[in-house]
DNA sequence: GTCCCTACGTCATTTTTTCTAACTATACCA
DNA sequence: TGGTATAGTTAGAAAAAATGACGTAGGGAC
């Protein structure tokens, strides 16, 4: 009965702390490491990440810069302005660079991301 | 001399508190109805727009809630908001790619993109 | 098996930050 | 002048968050 599940619908964060937990997964982070670029020790970090007492608040800034995503995404989830096309921080954070790009650059940036996606 | 300064080129505000108080005015509240409104006391309200020792943190969503701005704004001052929805072919083009890449890969573009960002 | 190492969760306590409650200042108007 | 409304500033209290220490779980190497 159950449909072969296709690759893995990933399944979306719902909180900040789960969504801070991905957002350093994907770039390959240690919470130690994350801890280190932010200056705060391992367990705030932690504390962050499970949605404990300790809430990110005051540095919110700062992980979402050191992450590169967009604080309305670590704090609400899925930017809900955007139905449309660029959904996720990270998307978010790549069209923003890619605007800052000089058309040479923007150029590169494409082909890199074809290279990759070919598995190159 | 003087070029006539035509109607009055609103000085943009740089600080998130001056943002803070330039929202709150155009909502033509008082410190106190926006305190009121937060549940804080007027005080607190004041030494946010006054910039004191990076306050606004644990009442930045309800602020930015309340005032209905983006968080981005507030803190950063550029308006983050407008550039959620990918408009040319080519930027389209660099989210269908990236949407099909491996989280590593992500990665690897989004440094590849800060880095060209950065003039790297 | 067990030793070790890495990554992480949690707790008690300390440290830092932020709030509140006065108090002061300025502007406006009767 | 007095009265009112709005806002800036300060000290101390209250709340929040960071730290350091401890415990757990998984994986290799031996």
């Amino acid at each position: 009965m159950a449909k072969p599940q296709p690759p893995s619908p990933p399944p979306a964060p719902t909180t900040p702390g789960e969504r801070l937990r991905a957002a350093r997964g994907e770039r390959g982070l240690t919470q130690e490491g994350l801890a280190a670029r932010l200056g705060v020790s391992r367990s705030a970090v932690a504390q962050w990440e499970t949605d404990r007492a300790g809430q990110i608040r005051g540095n919110l800034l700062r992980v979402a810069e050191v992450l590169d995503v967009s604080l309305e995404y670590l704090l609400h989830g899925e930017d809900k302005r955007a139905p449309s096309v660029a959904a996720s921080g990270d998307e978010l954070a790549l069209l923003r660079l890619y605007r800052e790009l000089t058309p040479e650059d923007r150029a590169m940036l494409l082909t890199t991301a074809r290279r990759l996606a070919r598995g190159g």
